[in-house]
DNA sequence: CAGTATATTGTAACTTTTTACAATAAAGGA
DNA sequence: TCCTTTATTGTAAAAAGTTACAATATACTG
């Protein structure tokens, strides 16, 4: 019984199967504290779900993300990675290095409705990437 | 003497060239008002300059954003697309049917500012895209 | 506990993006 | 104008990500 399970009755409520390749996956974010890219989550996957493939970590990990159970952010390069969806926030990353740290969402609160009101959009939720310099690579810039 | 040629001397003064290849890709993101994929890209500059190849493609809009000439931002799908740097803003994108709108960046300005002296990190001046649900698709979901 | 509907998967092929490295050509100096 | 340096490109191959569709297996029903 995978800690990973406590996620089963959300996705069967939604009319979602919980499948041992969806378990597999989430198991791996779940214990992992911080986000993956799609090949990191597929090699580690693989270890508990020999037969899995690599379609199936993309489109499980679309998946996931789109009904909130892991959110999506980038990295340096632009590339897609995901994490268990916890506490809200956001990432700074820095441009030179890839080193990153984050960013509590209360800071954006007050962003995201001014969006909202000025914009007509409505649900905005996503998780923001900012790119910096962090304060190692400043010091080497000089 | 292409409109692109503008950019030829800030190139040259930071010690880069100026190629034929370069000036074709800029000429095509100068003359699109929005923002390209680097396939699109790609297919239009190659109007210009046959010979352009696709790695060379990736590897100019990824130089010419570093130089701050382009500015990049994230498809609904989460792929990199890419713009002329004017104006700062920033985007909101449909995460149900893609469509966009911008959002001016003074409404981001103090989050900027707050993020650079809370985390140390300094720079910061991406480019931001949110998502969110369009007042159409809102409509149509009711 | 079997039967059924259909959500989900694997397969295979394809497109997009990246990498390494040798060949080329832009820019500055003689 | 030619020579030299080295930034930039094309090539070829690999890696990452996507698609379409038939096969499978989850979850519901009786």
């Amino acid at each position: 019984m995978s800690c990973a399970s406590e996620y089963a009755p959300q996705l069967r409520a939604r009319g979602y199967r919980v499948t041992p390749q969806r378990m597999a996956i989430l198991h791996v974010l779940r214990h992992e504290g911080t986000h993956l890219s799609p090949a990191e989550v597929y090699r580690k996957a693989r270890k508990d779900f020999p037969g899995l493939t690599e379609p199936t970590v993309y489109r499980t990990l679309e998946f996931l993300a789109d009904n909130g159970v892991v959110r999506s952010s980038q990295s340096s390069k632009g590339h897609l990675t995901y994490e268990i969806a916890g506490e809200d926030h956001h990432h700074v990353v820095c441009r030179i290095c890839g080193s990153e740290i984050e960013v509590e969402h209360a800071l954006l609160e007050n962003v995201y409705k001014k969006i909202e009101s000025t914009s007509g959009y409505m649900r905005i939720d996503s998780h923001v990437t900012f790119f910096g310099v962090c304060p190692k690579c400043q010091r080497k810039k000089l």
